[in-house]
DNA sequence: TGAGTTCTTGACCGTACGGTCAAGAAACGG
DNA sequence: CCGTTTCTTGACCGTACGGTCAAGAACTCA
C-alpha cells in the first residue's frame, strides 16, 4: 500500500495510527474492529482500506514506528558519550523517560511477542536494540570495566531487568522515571552482593 | 462450574485443558477457536461447555494450574536450604528448569500480561513469586549479605531479568537451563562491573 | 472550468465465532 | 433390573468480524 498522500492523506493516515494504538493498547488487538476504529474517527470504513491493506499490517506499522522513535531517542541521549558504563547507563535512563511516556506501545510490543506473526517485526527492533546494547557491553570489556563474560548475556540480562522495572514501577506503581532507572542502574553495575566496591558504584 | 466428575470426567477435563494449551501456545488465544478444541479431541461441542463455562474461564484455569505447579516446584527445591542467597539461586535453578520443559505456560502467560481481563488472575500469582524472592532478599539484607537497598525493586528486577534469559537463551537459542541459570546468577549476584570481589562470586 | 487524482461513503459479502439446547447414550448405584 | 446422574451429540442461533466495491465528493492543477 504505497500510495502518494496529499497533507490531508497524511494528517488521515497518522489519525488513524494514533486512534488504533490507543484502542489496541486499551482493549488489546483482537477485541479492537476495524470497524471501532473508524468509528471512533467519524469516517467510512473505506478510509481504513485507502490507507492499509489490512488490520494486522496496521498493527506492523505502528510497532516500527515505536522501535524507531525510542532508537532515535536512545541515539540522541548518548551522542557524546565515551565511557561505555556511561553510555549504558544514559540508554538506560532514557528508556525509561521514553517507557513512561509511552505506555501504550509498550503495551502493544508485549502483545505481539505472544502471536507468532508477528515476531518477525519485532525481532528486527530487538536485534538491532541488543547489539547497540552489546556494543557498548563489549567495549566496556575490552577496555576492563566490565567483567568479562559473555556479552550477550549481559545485554540480555540488562534489557529483561530493565523492562520488568519498567512495567512493575513505571506502569503499575508510577514511580518516577529516574528513581528507576537509578536502582535498574545499581542493580546491574554491582549486582545484590555487599562488599566494599558497592559504595563505589555511582558513575 | 462445579460438576461432581467421575473419573472419565476428570480425564476428558485434562484432555481438553492440554489440548487447549497447545493450540493458545502455538496459534494465540483468540486464533484458536472453540470448535478447533473440541474437533482435534473428535468429541462434539457440548462437551466444552459442559466442563467449562466459556472460553475465557478455560484460560484461566490454565493460567492457575501453571502458577501453582511453577510454585510447586520452586519450594520443593529451595526446600532444606537455609542461606537466603542459596535460596535465590536454587529458586531460580528451578524456575530455568521448569521453563524450559514448560515453553507453552511460559508462551500463555505473556499473553495473559497484553489483555486487561487476564490480569487479575495473573497478579494474583506474580504477586506470591515477588513475595517469596523479597522475603529471601530481607532476610540476606538482615544477614549482611545482600546490599541494603529496595528489596522490591530487586525481587522484580531477579524476576525481569531471569524471565528474558529464558525467553531468548532457553526458548528461543536452546541453551541449556543450567547454563543458562549460571549466568542469571552472575549477573544478579556480582552485576556487570569488574572487581576484585566477583572472582568469589560462586557459592 | 474541467479532466484527473485523491479521498470518502456505507451497504454488502461470506465466514467464523462463542455459546445454547433438546435429545439421547453411557455409567453408576441400589 | 431400573431410576438417576453424568456425559455426549451436533444442529442451530445471533452476532460480529475483516474486507470489498461502486459510486460520488473533494481537491489539484493546468
Amino acid at each position: 500500500m504505497n500510495r502518494r498522500l496529499t497533507t490531508r492523506g497524511k494528517e488521515r493516515r497518522r489519525q488513524l495510527l494514533e486512534f488504533a494504538t490507543q484502542r489496541f493498547a486499551d482493549n488489546g488487538y483482537h477485541p479492537t474492529s476495524v470497524a471501532e476504529i473508524v468509528q471512533g474517527l467519524g469516517v467510512g470504513k473505506g478510509v481504513f482500506y485507502w490507507y492499509f491493506d489490512s488490520k494486522e499490517q496496521l498493527f506492523i506499522e505502528i510497532l516500527r514506528e515505536a522501535q524507531q522513535d525510542l532508537r532515535r531517542t536512545q541515539q540522541q541521549a548518548i551522542e557524546g558519550e565515551d565511557d561505555p558504563i556511561a553510555r549504558i547507563e544514559l540508554g538506560i535512563r532514557s528508556t525509561m523517560l521514553w517507557s513512561a511516556e509511552h505506555e501504550n506501545y509498550y503495551k502493544l510490543t508485549q502483545f505481539a511477542i505472544t502471536e507468532e506473526r508477528f515476531l518477525p517485526s519485532l525481532r528486527k527492533g530487538q536485534e538491532v536494540a541488543i547489539k547497540d546494547v552489546m556494543r557498548h557491553v563489549q567495549d566496556g570489556i575490552d577496555r576492563g570495566l566490565i567483567r568479562d563474560t559473555s556479552a550477550d548475556y549481559i545485554a540480555q540480562g540488562i534489557l529483561g531487568l530493565s523492562t520488568q522495572l519498567v512495567r512493575v514501577f513505571i506502569h503499575e506503581k508510577h514511580r518516577s522515571p529516574d528513581e528507576v532507572a537509578d536502582e535498574a542502574i545499581a542493580l546491574i553495575l554491582d549486582g545484590i552482593h555487599t562488599g566494599d566496591r558497592s559504595a563505589a558504584a555511582p558513575i
